[in-house]
DNA sequence: TCCTATTTCTACGTTGTGTAGAACTTATTT
DNA sequence: AAATAAGTTCTACACAACGTAGAAATAGGA
C-alpha cells in the first residue's frame, strides 16, 4: 500500500494508477485507487490538494520517517529498554551497527 | 494480548484468568483464554505443555525479544537504513540514546 | 463407571483492508 | 445553457484477524 510513495512528490491517483496492480496482478480501478487515498488521508499518512482537479495527493512522512515512527511505537511499548535495545542491536548487521555508531557519534 | 505474558513462567489459562478483563472491564470466560491462547500458539509465539493436567503455557520469547524482533521486522522492510536509522535515533531519548552508545561498545 | 474440570469446536460481532460499481459533481465544449 | 467527459464520493462486498464465548467432547479421579 505505501509502496506508492516511493513516488513522492504530490501525484493524483489518475499518475499512480499505470503503476500499480491489484494484490493478483491484475490492474486496479482508478476508483480503488481514490478510496485508498482518502482513507490513508482519514489516518493522516497523507495530504490532499483539493483545488487541483485531479486532487493531488502527497505523502506526509517519508517512507524512512513513517519506517522510524513505527519502531518508535513499537519500542514505546517497552518497560525495559536495555533488555530491548540489547537484543535489538544483537540482531541488527554489522554494517548496520556502524551506522548506528557514526549516527550517535555525530549526535 | 501478549500482556498476560508479564507472569512469565508456564501458567495454565486458569492462572491467568484473574488478572485479565475483557476490553469493557468484564472478567473473561475461561474458554476466551484458552482461544486465545491457542491462537498464539498457532502462531508461535506460545508453547502448551499438554501433558500436565491443567495445560501449561510458556511464551517462546520474552517481551523483550518479541519487540526487537517487532523492531527488526519493520526496519527490514526499508531500503534506506542510514535514513531510517537515523531518523530512528533521533526520535530517542537521551537515556536510550546512551543506552544504544554502550550496547554498541561492548559489542 | 459416572461426575466434573478442562479442552476443543464452532460461531458471532467488529474492525481493517482490497476492491470496485453507481451516482454525483465539476469543468469543458459546443 | 445544455451536453459531455473527467474526476470524486458513497456505498458495498468479500475476506482476514481478533475479541469473545457457548456447546459439545474428553480425560482423570471418586
Amino acid at each position: 500500500m505505501q509502496a506508492l510513495w516511493d513516488a513522492g512528490e504530490p501525484r493524483s491517483a489518475y499518475d499512480l494508477l499505470p503503476g500499480l496492480s491489484s494484490d493478483s496482478g491484475e490492474p486496479l480501478a482508478a476508483t480503488t485507487v481514490l478510496t485508498v487515498l482518502t482513507r490513508l488521508e482519514k489516518k493522516g499518512f497523507v495530504s490532499a490538494d483539493r483545488t487541483a482537479r485531479p486532487h493531488r495527493y502527497t505523502a506526509i512522512a517519508s517512507r524512512e520517517d513513517h519506517v522510524a515512527e513505527l519502531m518508535h511505537e513499537v519500542l514505546g511499548d517497552a518497560a525495559d529498554r536495555q533488555a530491548v535495545l540489547e537484543r535489538f542491536v544483537g540482531g541488527v548487521t554489522a554494517a548496520d551497527a556502524a551506522l548506528l555508531r557514526s549516527i550517535l557519534d555525530r549526535r
